[in-house]
DNA sequence: ACAGGTTGGCTAGCGCTGCTAGAATTCGTG
DNA sequence: CACGAATTCTAGCAGCGCTAGCCAACCTGT
């Protein structure tokens, strides 16, 4: 049984070289250059390995995703209760989230951009990603106005500022009044709650 | 002079003839199936001949772009026009913008999603470009509070149905609730000025 | 301590991608 | 009709994700 153990241990170590790799290498240069050779070369194993532990380079990514929304939770988390009043939380979360995105671009991509097989609205939802949301869902939820959803609103926020960042990203938004931007945004939500606190 | 010209205008022709061609592939089947290969065989000429128009396939999704912000242009003014009331206005031209984004996604992809160097927020950006914004600038400046900056909440507001359109493409968002998500932005966008007409 | 059998990694290669150098062909001109 | 220039095509490069099948290293039982 002992070296069953120690075999499956030796597996799973491995398994979190080739996921710490990737990550390093996609936060370094970027996903395009994280090749499934390159990868390989990496962790000084031959290609075929990777396959033995994932089922493709996109399940790969979908592990790094993971790993950065368990992080990204615990940022907005942090931001959340350091902040005060309904306002100023709102502001904190979507303030660490565009942040998180900014300083962790290959991360984000993983886990909101690219492709990469993951279940996102449905109860098999990896936890982390459900935290994550939850976090978004912790600020916006004070601040929903009596017959709004709060999960829908919270949805609605998220995609703001998702397309905040990833238009920011690519080129398409200016990176110089982002701040403004910000600040727009979660004014105009906390104004739908028609009575906003400081 | 005249055998000069017949070879431009079949040139041009010729190149009108690419970009349509990359355009309905990309539609019919994604971007992905757009190979130089198959856009190749698609206009009958051989691959070395798209590269005499056009710099290499992002060029090419170039085009494509161009061609659809022209055409999302026109349907956000329609839409805009035909609406009563700023806050009508708003939540007609949001409305049409995720409707063309889901009715054509290969063209919104080439416009909003994929890297394809265009110059998007300079004076260089295309004309056809600067109309679509031009649009929702419209849409978005008479519910402007007396501080805010309109162009700045327009590209705030942009950004937000940028957000639930991609994040509804790649699934991270249910379908279901879209018009609820639209509903609530809107909203929220209009009650920012305070003084929200019907 | 040594043979047998199984587990697991590696080499080599497939079909594909965007892109390009240089040969070949077509075309307008003297 | 033959020459010169412009243009198109054939063929190939380097790299991609992924996989079949060989080979070696390891654990097990005598």
């Amino acid at each position: 049984m002992s070296i069953q153990t120690r075999r499956e241990r030796e597996r799973a170590e491995r398994e979190r070289l080739i996921v710490t790799a990737a990550r390093e290498l996609a936060e370094a240069e970027g996903w395009d250059a994280v090749t499934t050779r390159r990868l390989a070369a990496e962790i000084e194993y031959s290609q075929p390995v990777l396959y033995s532990h994932f089922k493709g380079k996109t399940a790969i990514m979908a592990a790094v995703a993971v790993q950065g929304c368990a992080e990204m939770a615990v940022e907005l988390r942090t931001a959340r209760t350091a902040a005060k009043g309904r306002h100023g939380a709102l502001a904190a979360v979507g303030e660490a989230y565009t942040a998180f995105a900014r300083r962790r671009p290959a991360l984000y991509d993983a886990m909101f951009t690219l492709r990469v097989d993951l279940p996102f609205a449905t109860p098999e939802a990896p936890a982390a990603l459900q935290e994550a949301f939850g976090e978004l869902l912790a600020a916006v939820e004070p601040i929903a106005a009596e017959g709004d959803d709060p999960g829908l609103l919270t949805e609605t926020y998220w995609a703001a500022l998702h397309g905040l960042v990833t238009l920011m990203r690519s080129g398409r938004l200016p990176e110089r009044a982002h701040q403004r931007r910000l600040e727009l945004l979660t004014r105009h939500f906390t104004a739908g709650a028609q009575r906003a606190g400081a």
